[in-house]
DNA sequence: TCTGGGGTCCTAGGACCC
DNA sequence: TCTGGGGTCCTAGGACCC
């Protein structure tokens, strides 16, 4: 048995941990650029009249109508809060696959003596009780199979936010009451076409025959009819998979339409994936770099476009790619258009030791003792305390930065914090 | 004025190799 | 006159996830 514990409301209850006074109340998390809700805790998923894709500034006299106190999304706090919920999940079992940033699969294929439904609850009150976040937890014989018996636990009131599919009346039961749109894996357009077919129930999706479904929904969706039927076929996964792409995309605080400035993004941009890249011990093959205008504007002339960039020796040092950057940049960017989001993807990554250099320039290879000290001395003393002059100083004017104007204090991982919080 | 970001996998078609 | 068969790699587009 395979069981999947997934936070609820994760980022609002990340905040709410620290804002014990805000129990009961509404709260929401914003994206990136304070752009739109992105979480909700129950009390604001209660207001359904607040949607989550609208743009903040649509909505905001309603939310402070009714009270909902905002965030805007603080990615370091949420992390590290997962790394403890994560590190508890494995005092209850030798393998955890973290699924995502609040999601994990447990294997409890050894448990065969175990009161599963005990055990369940055991996992979910002592995640709450060592980390203050609230979980629930859905168990059963296959992966597709756990997440739906995840979205039970906490969908139907009386299973207490722990469900535990461990018979066929109860797998033909949860199949009955998902509907096709409840499952993993079956995304709008999939749904839509079964509903073509007349299928709705995650059941109806069991009884289509395995031929259409691999005809019309590909491996993927063979894999999600197997799964369903009982039978594994998704691995379990306990090692985290090496990346196959490393990028960044950020939409600027405001519009821009200068170079230099859109450089200076890109740039920021660059050092931060490739110290992913490095700390991955991997170099880059490829680097792809585009640039769009707000294609949400009506008024604006739209233009968007990007490259790809194959290195003549693959690397991961941030001042090559740099210059790499800056070049396909020049090529992509037109004057006269108010641009508002620049990208960049490190790609094709290959093992650093696998780097075979270039007969005609062997020079390329760079000398690896500045990046070296250039990641030591960020390591030691935090976050961007040496970097590329490219990518903008603290006193240049970056207008491309992001806007954060409801971030919390950084509570876990800054000093000032935790000598309060020790005090505490 | 203001609309998120970071990924994965699969398939088809084209270009190319011997 | 007659023009094969077995592959790989790359890219774009589609679909999905959190």
């Amino acid at each position: 048995m395979i069981a999947m514990v997934d936070c609820n409301s994760f980022y609002a209850s990340c905040e709410q941990v620290f804002r014990p006074d805000l129990k009961g109340r509404p709260v929401a998390v914003l994206s990136n650029n304070d752009g739109c809700i992105i979480a909700k805790n129950k009390e604001a998923k209660a207001l359904t009249h607040i949607p989550y894709r609208d743009p903040l500034f649509k909505i905001k006299g309603l939310l402070a109508q009714n009270d909902v106190t905002l965030f805007s999304s603080n990615y370091t706090l949420y992390g590290d809060m997962s790394d403890r919920v994560m590190n508890v999940l494995r005092e209850f079992s030798p393998a955890v696959e973290v699924y995502s940033i609040d999601e994990s699969f447990v294997d409890l294929s050894g448990m065969t003596h175990v009161d599963l439904n005990a055990y369940g609850h055991q996992i979910k009150n002592t995640i709450v009780q060592r980390t203050g976040i609230p979980v629930g937890v859905g168990i059963a014989p296959t992966k597709v199979l756990a997440k739906l018996a995840n979205r039970i636990s906490k969908k139907v009131a009386h299973f207490d936010h722990v469900f535990v599919m461990d018979t066929e009346e109860r797998r033909i039961e949860a199949l009955n009451w998902a509907e096709t749109k409840d499952i993993w894996g079956l995304g709008k357009k999939h749904v839509e076409r079964l509903a073509h077919i007349g299928v709705f129930t995650a059941y109806a999706f069991t009884e289509v025959p395995l031929a259409w479904v691999r005809k019309e929904m590909t491996v993927v969706g063979e894999r999600l009819w197997r799964e369903l039927n009982g039978e594994s076929c998704i691995p379990f996964e306990t090692l985290p998979r090496k990346k196959k792409a490393i990028g960044t995309a950020k939409s600027f605080g405001k519009k821009l339409d200068n170079l230099p400035q859109i450089e200076e993004a890109c740039a920021y941009y660059i050092s931060e994936v490739s110290e992913v890249l490095r700390s991955q011990k991997c170099c880059c093959t490829q680097l792809r770099v585009y640039l769009t205008t707000n294609y949400h504007s009506t008024n604006d002339v739209q233009h968007a476009d990007k490259t790809i960039v194959t290195l003549s020796v693959p690397t991961n040092d941030t001042f090559m790619l740099i210059v790499e950057a800056k070049k396909a940049l020049k090529r992509i960017y037109k004057p006269g258009f108010k641009y508002k989001k620049v990208g960049v993807d490190l790609l094709g990554l290959i093992p650093e030791e696998q780097v075979q250099g270039n007969l005609f320039m062997p020079e390329a290879t760079g000398d690896k003792r500045l990046i070296k000290a250039f990641d030591a001395i960020n390591n030691r003393y935090g976050k961007s305390t040496v970097s590329a002059g490219l990518s903008g100083t603290s006193k240049s004017n970056k207008e491309w930065e992001l806007i954060k104007e409801e971030r919390s204090p950084r509570y876990t991982t800054q000093w000032d914090n935790l000598l309060e919080i020790g005090k505490g």
